[in-house]
RNA sequence: GGUCGCGUAGCUCAACUGGAUAGAGCAUCUGCCUUCUAAGCAGACGGUUCGGGGUUCGAGUCCCUGCGCGAUCACCA
């Protein structure tokens, strides 16, 4: 049974009755009560007293009065101003709990039939993965496993971004200053490697510069005679034409680099069903210029390149192929679109993109319209806010990153030693420990990231905000802990929770009535989680329900209870606590360990 | 300068999409381990929701305006 569409119904048929008006049942919404007032839910009035032609605070009374006396779920009601607070029956809670437990699943819903793709991360590789890939992978990932949850079927995909002028930068620099150095030989990872030689390639490039300058050469020009940047903007032309030893030489570096994310990713806890790669898809879109221009759409100017005219949409003109035929970035992402949609035939495609690049999907997105793309419809800008340090930006060239692996392997640490200084490592092997410290430093860190609304920026302080008190992972794991322990004891103890001994508690406490009626809307978290694309909702709530349950944990007993019905219930609650949290988390990528 | 986003307790964030007296965590202070895990619980302290107008039964939320912060406005990706 779902108490809140009984509730729901309820309401729709006092309007009926009391007023001879309609209100259909998907109009009704209900909110939780204030805990100052007797109750759990609350039914505003304000907005319907239009329809009751009564004012609002008579509205609430007649209402009341229909539904205490017509529905089995509401016992009471009181009336504040316009505000109809509910009091459900006993029995309806319990009712309630065990249809829950019966739920295979319970809050996730089932196949709508609908396919979306996700993509996310789409890393450069010519340098390790930092602190702000962290956020997007966690959140990329977050959002999938949220969409599978609300019934699409989900494809998680990586556009790697292996090719450019950038990558043949790192290219140069190991050629010219590599001395065939290995990540073997170094005794680095190989992320890491090609990274170094992205910096030194900067370095050697900014000393050729100055010394141009110092000859007498205007800096602009510096920037562009000096013989690196030279040499990079050859060795792309080589690599576009196929030049053997320079594709030799970016297979053999893109490869280290690959082995360096598969590692990170690894550790991140993250995956794809599919890896794009530009260098596959770079000349794509072309096709669509061409079609654009016959629907009129694009024109050409004098100089041969074409433009899309979004003036009329309150945007500029913008480029989508230069004077000589090649194509720049938004041509490729064109190209790209109708790949993925050809791959996959999505009804939704989501890009998880950090917001420097909000004005470059909203002109993608229009574009795509314009040429007669329907699945455009389905395209959203998954737009997140970058991640600041107390030092201010991250710049890589600049070495103040905080680089992932670095961050991550810092936060098991933490989780030992806090875990030592506890003295809660009694009794698990060193492989157990090392496995904890894993699950609770990631938690942790996927916490603190996800638990912030996408779109906001965020500041992180590596000292300060890191913690394990609070509004934390680990504090939503020790909950789902304490309750394994429960659970374990029941077992021992052979406690029998089936609906038939459950359904005889004669009493509920007050935290056991907030924790159920927290945990019936579940399902209601999980979908506006998905509506919004917002893992921030299911850290929230997930905080909501550990306090709640830490809350009845401190006040209520368990197995000192004497009613055998009620330590049954009592049991019974708490299993579904742990199972709806444990499920929650991995909506986050979070894993709930059984002891900690 | 144009466009977009953001601005809530000392700090980090919520606020069910317009509902009641704006809530949590951290920090500070006070209690609670002989009882199922104290990474916990209870309490105190902390607010002109950036300023000013407006819309209505009701505004942190919507509209206008000013201020501050950020991003973007490339024949870069």
């Amino acid at each position: 049974m779902n108490i809140n569409s009984a509730i729901k119904e309820a309401i729709s048929k006092a309007f009926e009755a009391q007023f001879g008006a309609a209100l259909p049942v998907e109009e009704v919404k209900l909110q939780p009560c204030r805990k100052d007032f007797e109750g759990t839910h609350t039914f505003v009035t304000f907005p319907f007293a239009r329809i009751s032609k009564k004012n609002p605070q008579e509205t609430a009374q007649l209402i009341g009065e229909y539904v205490k006396e017509n529905s089995e779920v509401i016992a009471d009601f009181n009336v504040v101003k316009g505000f109809l607070n509910l009091v459900l029956d006993r029995t309806a809670w319990v009712k309630t709990l065990g249809a829950m437990v019966a739920e295979e699943n319970f809050g996730f819903a089932a196949p709508n039939g609908q396919k979306v793709m996700v993509e996310y991360s789409s890393p450069n590789t010519n340098k390790p993965l930092h602190l702000g890939h962290l956020r997007n992978n966690f959140l990329g990932y977050s959002v999938s496993e949220i969409l599978k949850a609300a019934g699409y079927e989900v494809q998680k995909v990586n556009l790697v971004n292996d090719r450019g002028i950038h990558i043949c930068k790192s290219m140069l620099a190991y050629e010219k200053f590599g001395e065939g150095e290995t990540p073997e030989s170094a005794g680095i990872k190989g992320d890491k490697l090609v990274g170094n030689y992205y910096v030194k390639y900067d370095q050697e490039y900014k000393k050729e510069i100055e010394a141009l300058v110092a000859d007498g050469m205007d800096a602009e020009e510096a920037k562009k005679e000096a013989p690196l940047m030279k040499g990079a903007q050859k060795m792309l032309r080589d690599w576009e034409q196929g030049e053997p030893e320079v594709v030799a030489l970016w297979e053999k570096m893109n490869g280290w680099v690959y082995d360096g994310f598969n590692a990170t990713y690894k550790t991140m806890g993250v995956d794809f069903d599919q890896f794009y790669y530009e260098s596959n898809t770079y000349l794509l879109g072309k096709d669509i210029v061409d079609e654009g221009l016959e629907k009129g759409v694009f024109f050409k100017k004098e100089d041969n390149s074409v433009w899309a005219d979004l003036s009329k949409e309150g945007l500029d003109e913008k480029l989508v192929l230069r004077g000589d035929g090649t194509s720049v970035y938004i041509t490729q992402d064109m190209g790209t679109a109708d790949l993925k949609h050809k791959d996959f035939a999505f009804d939704k495609s989501i890009y998880v993109v950090g917001n420097e690049q909000d004005y470059h999907f909203d002109v993608l997105f229009r574009i795509l319209k314009n040429v007669g793309r329907e699945y455009a419809e389905g395209m959203y800008h998954l737009s997140y806010g970058m991640v600041d340090l107390p030092s201010g930006k991250m710049k890589s060239r600049e070495g103040t990153v905080v680089d992932a692996d670095d961050l991550m392997q810092e936060m098991f640490d933490t989780a030992e030693s806090h875990t030592k200084e506890l003295g809660k490592i009694d009794g698990f092997t060193p492989e157990q420990a090392t496995e904890l410290y894993r699950k609770l430093g990631l938690g942790a860190l996927k916490y603190f990231l996800l638990k912030v609304d996408p779109k906001r920026r965020m500041l992180f302080n590596p000292e300060e905000s890191i913690q394990f008190q609070g509004n934390t992972g680990p504090f939503i794991q020790y909950t789902h802990a304490r309750i394994s322990a429960i659970a374990r004891k029941a077992e021992e103890l052979g406690i029998d929770t089936s609906a038939e001994v459950i359904s005889q508690v004669t009493a509920l406490e007050p935290s056991e009535i907030e924790g159920i009626r927290l945990l019936t809307t579940f399902p209601e978290v999980v979908a506006e989680a998905a509506a919004n694309y917002s893992p921030a909702v299911i850290a929230n709530y997930c905080f909501e329900l550990a306090k709640e349950y830490n809350r009845f944990y401190a006040e209520v007993s368990i197995f000192n209870e004497e009613d055998a019905n009620k330590l049954a219930f009592r049991v019974a609650f708490s299993q579904q606590v742990a199972d709806v949290i444990r499920r929650a988390l991995l909506l986050l990528g979070v894993e709930a360990p059984e002891r900690m």
